[in-house]
DNA sequence: TGTACATCAGTGAACGCGCGTTCACTGATGTAC
DNA sequence: TGTACATCAGTGAACGCGCGTTCACTGATGTAC
């Protein structure tokens, strides 16, 4: 009663192993991206042995399907949270995108781990955003503000990607490539320099 | 003499290993990306024991990065191949950005490559290129924007990042996000308004 | 021009490793009567 | 309330696999005399 969690463990039945390897999984694309994600070990830090591991997924692909799906989760909350509702559409736009990169920063790995190649790709379009939480959270910035008369609205269809691509891209640029080594003002610079060109671009 | 690869395999020493190995290596992350830079199959395919590639390279990592540098370079090349000289500074900034995308959907694996993860950084910073071509490309073009009048000269510092961003943003969403499974009419769309994103977000 | 020899670039077998997955099993759980 | 039994969620050993890397070796090359 007193440690719920140890218990559990000890117990012969775990009774929640689901999520636990689930949490394990996350645990291991937070520490190592998507190729940490191994079956084997999210068992062994469960404290269960890797056939049990079976019960509850039918495979490996599996079991990286579910921290794909959380990372895309955890980013959209971080981006959730970082708006605040009374700000204007500029505004919450330049937070939208500062917590983006900022994600990708403080978890490199999840966020490898949510747009790594293969396992399985989410089918979706301009309008039909799928399970791209993030997706959506940037097409509703977009229609603030196009609502606020910033924009013209002949270029608001499917303008999620454009300013996407430039969130996402440079959010690479900075964990896997040339800006990776660059110290935190430069980066900082960088990110100010994108968003100027993003709102820029969309309300010209 | 009328087969000299053939013949050189044949021989006992190969006569040219590690341009061979180099070869099979970039021929790999051409067709699975990094995870398929085997060092084991780069020498099968070069008809030698795999004990034979540690007279020229060191580690694994070492063939690695090989396909990563000439991931680079073809890129490079690519993006050089499609800007005509006598073009606009606008329409060679289109250009440049077209190629960037095309190239990462016809040779995805070595895309990826050029850009994976870990296997050391080539360090750079907004005006320490490093080794990054491509970067170089982009700067160029930016220049002759500049040079023609149509951006603002204060804008021009560090401005290769947002404009490299949003290319390489939309050219990972095409290959391993959400646009890689969209018909090619929807890409190319988005493509556009890329496009029309960064010329505008530079030239205002 | 011919021969001895150092050097170099290969061989092939083996090493240890960790992975995903399967299998026959066993201990715990909960339901029927 | 108690007992028989089906079901379920674990175990642990084993499978085959392919990897990077090392080692003692041997065949080819080219240089010195």
């Amino acid at each position: 009663m007193s440690d719920t969690r140890s218990a559990a463990r000890a117990r012969y039945h775990h009774g929640d192993l689901a999520n636990a390897l689930s949490r394990e999984a996350v645990a291991l694309a937070r520490e190592g991206g998507p190729e940490a994600v191994v079956l084997r070990e999210a068992a062994r830090r469960a404290g269960v042995s890797a056939a049990a591991a079976y019960r509850h997924f039918s495979s490996h692909e599996e079991l990286l399907l579910v921290a794909k799906e959380r990372g895309h989760e955890l980013l959209a909350e971080s981006l959730e949270a970082a708006m605040q509702p009374d700000a204007g559409p500029r505004e919450r736009l330049r937070a939208l995108g500062t917590a983006y990169v900022g994600f990708a920063e403080a978890e490199p790995g999840l966020f490898r781990t949510a747009f790594c190649h293969g396992a399985r790709e989410l089918a979706v379009g301009p309008e039909d955003l799928g399970e791209y939480r993030a997706f959506r959270i940037v097409s509703d910035a977009l229609d603030a503000l196009l609502a606020a008369g910033l924009m013209p609205a002949a270029r608001r269809p499917g303008a999620e990607f454009p300013a996407w691509a430039a969130l996402h891209g440079l959010a690479l640029l900075t964990i896997d490539g040339p800006l990776a080594v660059c110290d935190p003002a430069t980066r900082a610079a960088m990110l100010d320099a994108t968003l100027d060109l993003v709102e820029r671009g969309l309300t010209s």
